[in-house]
DNA sequence: GCCGAACCGTAACGTACGGTACGGTGATGG
DNA sequence: CCATCACCGTACCGTACGTTACGGTTCGGC
């Protein structure tokens, strides 16, 4: 989010040490964790969380905004852009993304965020919408119009540029995992995905000749 | 599951009454259910519940084996298959995928999987594994290979290809919905997205001038 | 050395809900 | 008419867990 604050600004450390303890509780066994568990793995009292959180789904918002100040955008180097290195970014790009979301912690956060947005609030989906799917958008969209702009590739609009983009990186993958496929893919795996979504990419959006 | 049941052979009319009223139960509010509205708006006795299905978890997961069940597989016609009649199946297959996602039931099922594979058992996940993602590979490859034998599509594998045109089709719709976005594409929008995706796989996999 | 603030550890409370027991009722069959 | 069966409705039990309360400890400030 623009204009958010820093992690430093919004926690103190020992209330990191205490967010650290609940997001290793809940990538171990999901959000049936227990107040309890969480006071116990943090050595800290029960009444403290309940003074600094709030309550249960204060605790978890508060763990899932922390991760989420934790990705960092990288930006893109506007100028000298010409295929290999669009080509490049776009890789580099595709690659940070499978890494992620095949990682346990986004694995579980999106479960837990999708657990939450079947009941009432729903704070975490918007959180978890805002900071994954959505801060993937802002962060390719840069990307994507500075290939534009070099006439590298062409597109109507960005929204649909980018939508086609993770289709042909994500694919089923990140479904297929959260319903709890045991596959997790290797490095190897991940560089030819990458590299195959983008030559798909570019054969569907390129200008030059397989750009 | 090829092999499987069929809804009459498992659940007597009256229990398929009472997963009617379980699976309502979960659209409306997702699975925080309890075994007691389950009972009330069945109209029948917690006793009985437990009778039939064991336990909660017996009852969710025939109630998402039941919907499972419901799903059929029509079946493509290898005879005569011209460019245009693979575009039009490839394109109705996009369509019933795109509008099955977008449904109440589909994403309140997932969900409940979803929730379910983060603990232990999750036999809930695999069943929604195989009869989405799994069976939707199942009923587009056919498709796929009967394109591929009479020369309108290429391809090294199978698996690839059908993942690429899934991610064409459902890009990131899914994970936002199951994040609570509140967007629902409508008929008109969903047509747009079966042609553009389609448009895009020929693209990439066609083998004739844009087939 | 004293005070208050912040925090730890633990015990206790309240409640929601999964699961069970049991009495009552209508249908079927002899 | 009675026995059996399948089921409804409801009261009840056990427990897990969120939440609160409270005594004890550390530490910074005066």
């Amino acid at each position: 989010m623009p204009g958010g604050l820093s992690k430093e600004e919004l926690f103190t450390p020992r209330q990191q040490q205490v967010l650290t303890a609940a997001l290793d509780l809940l990538v171990e066994q999901g959000d049936r964790l227990t107040m309890t568990s969480v006071a116990r793995r943090a050595q800290c009292s029960k009444e403290t969380l309940y003074k600094w959180f709030g309550d249960r789904d204060g605790l978890l918002t508060a763990t899932v905004q922390w991760q989420a100040l934790k990705v960092r955008v990288p930006q893109v180097d506007r100028r000298k852009l010409d295929a290999p290195s669009l080509r490049a970014s776009m890789e580099q790009f595709a690659r940070d993304l499978l890494t992620t979301l095949c990682g346990d912690v986004s694995i579980t956060l999106n479960r837990l965020a999708i657990t939450h947005a079947a009941g009432e609030g729903s704070g975490l989906g918007a959180i978890v919408l805002e900071n994954g799917p959505l801060a993937i958008r802002l962060r390719l969209k840069p990307v994507l119009e500075a290939g534009r702009d070099a006439r590298l590739i062409r597109f109507e609009q960005t929204e649909e540029a980018y939508r086609s983009f993770y289709g042909l990186v994500v694919r089923d993958a990140q479904i297929r995992l959260l319903l709890g496929e045991a596959h997790r893919p290797e490095a190897r795996e991940i560089n030819a995905d990458a590299a195959r979504a983008v030559e798909q990419f570019l054969k569907l959006y390129g200008t030059g000749p397989l750009a």
